[in-house]
DNA sequence: CGCCTCATTGACTAATCTCAAATGGAGTGG
DNA sequence: CCACTCCATTTGAGATTAGTCAATGAGGCG
């Protein structure tokens, strides 16, 4: 039942993402088919994976974003990563039970569930698969450190450029980006908890970013308006996001 | 030639943080004497490990203490991590080939080179042993998750007090602190680059906390002396750091 | 001694937060 | 269709945190 390969490619954002860094086999694409298939649909408002949770399953996002954060006592919250279409969520609690953050969907969600077995097993049948995977997994834990240089050093107009920056490019990836612009669910809440930031505060680095002619974010809709001003102010270098793969396979 | 395991326990601090985690057979022990045995002294000044370097070579942190950090433009810097004896270093440049930073000893160190071939071999030899070094790695990763929550969310003197107490934990498993306190060599700046803060608010952060009799900091000496306190002001939570194991072996 | 580096402190400045209020859809019930 | 509520956005004013600049001290070392 394997379906041409050009579909495959066009609506699973995991296969095309996938085959952006490993040439996977016609196999190796059935097996990701299967798990685009089966996905089911997550709604907002429902933790995905809980904090401390001892159940470690994993999901593959088809479609809508989620978040990655950690709660802190007072109700202050820090939002460690997106996960945006083609992302494996709870990637690091199935291989090594690092669950000790919460998972949710920042939009309906569209999600396929992938149990440990099965992963292990995937890996053992598809060596390339499980290559690419680990890279995409390498791929996130530098998106992290590079967050944590943004909180730690640079301002917030930086941070802000930094990380729709990266946001481009990742999105670019499963094509839901190009270089002018993308859509963007992300409230002004949701930004201020992943960049350290008040959420007026966020809004007026917004404006001052939109009166310098950088980019507009309205209405849902990121516009870059100017793509080198925003790689000149934020210093970003997109090496990180496209080092080489890993060794283990 | 194994040692008796008593001495490769109290020597080698590699060996008492794994041990805490897994027991360790005596073949297993023994890889590691052989390991610890091997070490070579690095001086301060010159980086171990350089950003973009094709070299993928790991290093067991026997004695000193090293930081992780990368460079911003500008000359800031923001340090991810300190590396206290019984660490590994540039592991995950060995197992992922992400070596996106830099590594450099912040007193004299010493540490043996592990390549990447001898560490895939030692992973098949002894599977307990590999268990307990992807247990360190995750480790390793929630507190660098940890750290980013701190920058983004915790006041300055949260930060501090949070970051002494993951350290004392730290030390503690290798017997290089108890809940007293410990020898930290460390200067202002360092921790300035750490916590994002300036090095100047580094030192009237230190002020406040010792006038408020929750610990001093001074000459190389960290001396907690309410460690309730700390734990409340921080909310510091030690889970992150002795959760469960990896999966993978 | 002279030259470092690190720690310490004060005075001032800049970035960001908090509080508060106004605006503007989007949905909902009548 | 209107009144109403809810929620995200926007803006202003003032408070607070942390940064910068500058000067001084204290210890280590050739």
């Amino acid at each position: 039942m394997t379906e041409p390969i050009s579909a495959a490619f066009l609506d699973n954002p995991f296969a095309r993402k996938l085959t952006a860094f490993v040439a996977l086999s016609p196999s190796d694409l059935s097996v990701v088919s299967d798990l685009y298939r089966r996905r089911r649909p997550y709604p907002v408002g429902v933790d995905m994976i809980h904090q401390g949770q001892s159940d470690h399953s994993a999901y593959l996002l088809a479609s809508g974003w989620a978040c990655s954060y950690k709660l802190l006592r007072g109700g202050a919250r820090q939002i460690v990563d997106f996960q945006i279409p083609g992302d494996f969520i709870g990637l690091r609690s199935v291989l090594f039970r690092t669950s000790d953050h919460n998972v949710e969907p920042v939009t309906p969600v569209h999600a396929s569930v992938v149990t440990q077995t099965e992963l292990l097993n995937a890996f053992s049948l598809t060596p390339r698969l499980a290559t690419a995977v680990l890279w995409a997994a390498s791929r996130d834990e530098a998106m992290v450190v590079e967050h944590l240089v943004d909180l730690g050093r640079r301002s917030a107009s930086e941070r802000m450029a930094h990380f729709i920056l990266e946001l481009n490019m990742r999105l670019r990836l499963v094509g839901l980006a190009d270089k002018a612009g993308f859509a963007c669910p992300l409230s002004q809440y949701l930004l201020a908890d992943a960049l350290g930031l008040s959420a007026v505060h966020v809004n007026r680095v917004l404006r001052e970013l939109r009166e310098e002619g950088l980019m507009t974010f309205q209405k849902g809709q990121v516009v870059i308006d100017n793509y080198d001003g925003l790689v000149a102010l934020s210093s970003f270098d997109r090496d990180y996001l496209d080092h080489d793969g890993p060794l283990l396979a």
